[in-house]
RNA sequence: GGGGGAAUUCCCGAGUGGCCAAAGGGGACAGACUGUAAAUCUGCUGGCAACGCCUUCGGUGGUUCGAAUCCACCUUCCCCCA
């Protein structure tokens, strides 16, 4: 139906916080030629860097790693600055002849840059979404739905009535563009995407392997530091962005005296954990997993992945 | 040795005769997701041939048309006085 000879040929490595994506784009890129992006929406931040397990040089391995802690924390960012990032990434690391592997684990900025879509054109309003948060509070979430109702019943009808962020940013969309949010993931699809890509997704049989990698990772963070950088970051001045990364919230009770070390970490490797099911729950809708606990040997996982290409 | 209290579905915890497979919370599981996405929102949680049936409220026996709820004994745990 569509040729894929003139795309561009990438290789995406998702799958859910510890199940080894790094360890695989690292050493795809390796048999490959290619270079890795990582799609993680935390570790484009500058900080932290030990909460969000960003690769450092002995797991990249002489790899080059792009949008990888560029973005200072106090700034914010978002998934179209991300695709337009990523997509650049991939035309500089493809006009030199290497394969771009995507690798990382935010399902929302992947499908953004595999499927090309395409953003609303005006950013989010600080002021706009401040005054329809007023109002869900004052006037409850219900006047704001009938209102979406009203210019936009599609989409009123998918959201849940709960669901007050994604309806304030309908309205949000509607006010500043004109364009109702139904309209405006219909444009975001009109250009077909202008690369040929392979979704490896990483999952486990067995649940239980995968909960004991990230038990494991997370007493690893801690032995690395993890508890003086969440208490560096917890008092300086951050984007709420940043701060939203895993970690640091679960550690701010243990800061402030009312949890114990030990409770906090349980609530960490818990939030964690949760956060890996989402994150399985979104891939599963997109591609056939690639096992990771049928391969013991690592070398073995390569080759299968390299069976998919 | 004496006195008092408690045992509930994975956990915590309501329930004191029928409206109870049993509130609520947690956890687990599942799903959604278009500019804060490691965030946010939702569903579900005894079994089954399932608008009904079966098993379940520490154990055994009893009262009753009917018990998680009442009685007796047993087991375990907690508290108080010695």
């Amino acid at each position: 139906m569509q040729s894929t000879d003139n795309k561009i040929r990438i290789v995406t490595v998702a799958g859910p916080t510890a199940s080894g994506k790094t360890a695989l784009a690292v050493a795809l890129a390796k048999r490959l030629n290619g270079e890795v992006i990582s799609a993680d929406s935390m570790q484009v931040y500058a900080e932290p860097r030990i909460g969000t397990a960003r690769p450092d040089e002995s797991e990249m391995a002489g790899i080059p790693h792009h949008l990888l802690g560029f973005v200072p924390l106090s700034r914010p960012y978002s998934v179209a600055q991300y695709a337009e990032d990523a997509r650049a990434a991939i035309a500089d690391i493809h006009s030199r002849g290497k394969l771009p592997i995507l690798c990382g684990g935010t399902g929302l900025y992947i499908q953004a840059v595999t499927e090309n879509l395409s953003f609303s054109p005006e950013d989010s309003h600080d002021d706009c979404r401040a005054e329809l948060k007023a109002r869900a509070a004052a006037e409850g979430i219900e006047a704001l739905l009938a209102e979406l109702t009203a210019v936009d019943p599609e989409t009123a009808a998918r959201l849940h009535p709960n669901d007050e962020g994604r309806i304030i940013r309908a309205l949000e969309v509607y006010k500043m563009t004109g364009r109702t949010m139904t309209e405006q993931r219909r444009l975001s699809r009109t250009q077909p995407t202008p690369y040929n890509n392979t979704l490896l997704f990483l999952d486990f049989r067995n649940r239980d392997v995968l909960y004991d990698r990230i038990d494991r990772r997370v007493d690893a963070m801690l032995q690395n530091g993890l508890l003086a950088e969440a208490e560096r970051l917890l008092a300086a001045p951050t984007a709420p962005t940043a701060m939203q990364a895993i970690g640091y919230k679960e550690l701010a009770p243990y800061f402030a005296g009312t949890l114990t070390l030990s409770e906090a970490v349980d609530n960490l490797k818990r939030s964690t954990r949760r956060y890996a099911k989402r994150q399985l729950s979104w891939f599963r809708r997109l591609a056939e997993p690639l096992y990771v606990d049928d391969y013991p040997d690592p070398a073995d996982l390569l080759q299968a992945a390299c069976d998919r290409l």
